[in-house]
DNA sequence: TGCGCGGTTTGCGTCAGGACAACGTTCCGG
DNA sequence: CCGGAACGTTGTCCTGACGCAAACCGCGCA
């Protein structure tokens, strides 16, 4: 009685150096769990007592600063591991995550890392490879909200999403969930007015296109200019 | 002939799960190797083909933008793993290290790694809160970038660089090395104009005695407030 | 069908901090 | 001992982006 079939796993990179009957054993200890729209995953400050994968969805990570702003630390995509935070010796997760549309992950109690680090150390391999990804990002993160200016920030945020969570459609690259100005501006720390004057200001010019909690990438090319700070700001 | 004796690493943290025995074996491989003041461990872009730690000394991590613009990515003080660029699957090092003072590193090569973790797994764990405990400060720096005034940066930045890099003297705590007004405004996301000022204005309330590369923190309490944003930024 | 709420747009005033520039100071090498 | 380079200070100006506030829009719901 797995609870886990062996096929909803096929193409995670996780698990990708273990034959058919040690993923059985590794999916033997998972649940499966189905988390609605905008529901929390893991909460800021909780215990960590879980570990996971996402099989479907979009999560959002935040982080709240002690002053109480949100940050949007990143989007977690199908088949990615997450909520590692007891690998990295912390005992309470560092951020929120939360279903950005309905999702499904399979969790593991924090207990069974070890056991099953032990026993296949390419899930360690694969998990520092993750992190180390990870601290890329963040970092290219940091060089850019010390040197560039806001447009080019979003411009970027836009392309890291449409990379990690595109859909191609007719008219363009559409993010493939919900997404409000205000996530924006978390994303690279300014305001939701400034991100909505900068994406009114580009649909203008025909180089996205808005709507409610939704945006499509119709010309990604000009937008990867822009972000890279050739094209001088597109004066007036 | 070991070259590189057990009691130089007593106090590193990544051996300590290690017999002695063990730690020999490990060490038998490292050289030692000694960096002049200025001079680079690695240059960003070059070919990872080494991982190091520190045993003396302290050396300023930088990366530099496509557009030219630096970074102080991080300070790495003495017992520290670092250059591990290949165990997060990185075929080069993605920034540059550099001997902020005259320093001493012992030097694995990069073929090493596969072999020590296997034998010694504690090593591949500790690498991972390693790596997590950069992601963790990496993301509190993406934090204070968004939601922080310079200022604020600024006191956090001189904290942090106390508790990991301070010397007590009789006047307060000082900087264990020479660090310009133009490294705190690479660390921070400013111009060394804007540190400068900060600086000059903080020195006259005698929070901090400056230098030529060189910073006193005279009232490590008082900045801290001012890093929370309580003291509303010090009018006229 | 009308109401209300969450998300979005936009105008305007303000200011923190970046750009530019000139000058002072310390240190080092010849 | 001198000259220059690197580092630091300070003044002035200017603008990008934030804060505030008001209006708007579309969607779901009663």
């Amino acid at each position: 009685m797995p609870p886990v079939d062996r096929s909803v796993v096929a193409d995670v990179a996780l698990f990708a150096g273990l034959g058919p009957a040690e993923l059985d054993e590794v999916l033997r200890e998972a649940r499966s769990i189905r988390y609605p729209k905008d529901s929390a995953v893991f909460h800021q400050g909780a215990e960590a007592d879980a570990f996971f994968v996402l099989l479907h969805g979009h999560l959002r990570v935040e982080k709240t600063t002690p002053q109480g702003q949100q940050i949007v630390v990143r989007y977690v995509s199908p088949g990615e591991i997450f909520g590692v935070a007891q690998a990295l010796a912390l005992k309470h997760y560092p951020a929120t995550a939360v279903a950005a549309v309905e999702s499904i992950a399979l969790c593991w109690p924090s207990a069974a890392w070890p056991r099953l680090t032990a026993k296949f150390p390419s899930l360690a391999a694969k998990a520092l490879q993750t992190v180390g990804s990870r601290l890329q990002d963040t970092q290219a993160r940091v060089m850019e909200l010390s040197s560039e200016q806001v447009k080019q920030r979003v411009a970027h945020a836009l392309l890291r999403l449409a990379k990690q969570a595109g859909r191609r459609i007719e008219t363009g690259v559409e993010i493939d969930f919900p997404i409000s100005r205000q996530d924006v501006a978390e994303m690279t720390g300014t305001t939701l007015h400034t991100v909505s004057r900068i994406l009114s200001a580009w649909e203008q010019q025909g180089l996205v296109e808005g709507g409610r909690q939704r945006i499509v990438l119709r010309d990604p090319h000009k937008l990867f200019a822009l972000a890279e700070g050739r094209i001088p700001s597109a004066r007036s």
